[in-house]
DNA sequence: ATCGTGTGTTCCACAGTTCAGAACATATGT
DNA sequence: ACATATGTTCTGAACTGTGGAACACACGAT
């Protein structure tokens, strides 16, 4: 009987140390502790992810998450076929507003921004691609969670951040969303009610997307 | 002799098929082609990959990098212990200042974002910790760089974003640069010579950051 | 519809790697 | 000086990962 849930003992193990460590670093004896390896099996396992860059050690030699998980992180963010496809119709978005205009996806409880186009306003919000933001704030987590109004759009004015409002469509694969298109910029320029003016925009654009990744509606 | 580099050869292999999918999703038969495992090994392996998250398949079946990744690598940018350490001397550096304050620092010929604190205006620059920036514009890479003014600070205006003033200071341990702390704000708020009001600011907020930080001056 | 080829997936005997207790090296506190 | 804790390395045995083969499925040509 193995004793792998993976199919690949060691990668098991391997992920073990880097979510031992996700949160805080740890020296060898509490990676120990918190992996249940050995002593000798922990050590070889990290010094083998240390070597390939995804653990490092801090000043005071604890294992910590290294910087290749930070190119890697961001190369991930890339890869997101809806965000290659969203080019174009954010792209538009973008234009016809005037305002930055983000893609979002979730990722479990949190969205990731896996795709930014930014206002050529010399004042505006940017969502760096790759920012995780909170479902439960902003119009485009709601977007994801299906909390749409009966436009088909939701609205948010200075609820995750001071000063910003927003407005997001969810986009769907068949009955799905598995994506969030938004507008953002200040309040002063977008009013304390943007729905009725950005709103039909970023339906069009969800729509425009789930066309252009060949998304069944 | 074993065939290991780093000592564990699993994970030898398992970071060859990360890198391998890093740049473009591939297919279980470029995937092979592209790290030079036998067809078995590298679906045992991606396989494993997939079911840690690091790996996923997108809509044509290829292999791509996975969400656990974006997890990982944000978390891998919060363990900065300078990040930490900076934290006070940010806050301060952003009220006493009250543009938004980040701390970077050099990851080979990029700058990460470790550490980064919003202005209160309710229009401002913001850069997410986590976000990857160019060494070679705006200041906080030059200050990276160590190509910094007699004064002990950078500035750049419409540099690396239209619109976008900043001044940086290097954070050095030793004669080293290891981070730079920066200010930016809307060029309407900075002015275009933003120098002489915010250069003291963030020469001090370094000193502040190496102090905290336990580095040798 | 059939056939050949290509691609993805699974099996399993065995070759080779990983494991972990022991030993060693170093650091730390008393 | 000593005891203890922590980090690192060694190495024989045990176990896992390997990869050729087989199977399943998709696709293009005829």
């Amino acid at each position: 009987m193995e004793h792998t849930i993976s199919g690949v003992g060691v990668i098991d193990k391997a992920i073990g140390v880097l979510a031992a460590v996700e949160h805080e670093p740890l020296a060898l004896t509490a990676l120990v502790e918190r992996t249940g390896f050995s002593r000798a099996t922990s050590h070889r396992l990290a010094s083998a992810l240390e070597f390939h860059g995804l653990l490092r050690r801090d000043a005071e030699g604890r294992f910590t998450l290294g910087t290749r998980l930070v190119s890697l992180g961001e190369a991930a963010e890339r890869a997101w076929p809806i965000a290659e496809a969203a080019g174009p119709a954010l792209a538009d978005l973008r234009d016809a507003t005037g305002e930055s205009a983000q893609l979002y996806v979730r990722d479990g409880g949190r969205r990731i921004c896996v795709a930014s186009l930014e206002s050529p306003h010399g004042l505006r919000t940017i969502v760096a691609a790759g920012a995780v933001l909170p479902l439960d704030q902003g119009s485009g987590g709601r977007a994801l969670t299906g909390d749409v109004g009966p436009d088909g759009y939701v609205v948010s004015v200075g609820e995750r951040e001071a000063g910003v409002a927003s407005v997001s469509a969810p986009i769907h694969s068949g009955t799905t969303v598995v994506a969030a298109v938004s507008v953002s910029g200040p309040i002063e320029r977008l009013t304390r009610d943007p729905g009725p003016t950005f709103g039909p925009s970023v339906v069009i654009a969800a729509s425009d997307i789930a066309d252009a990744a060949g998304l069944k509606g």
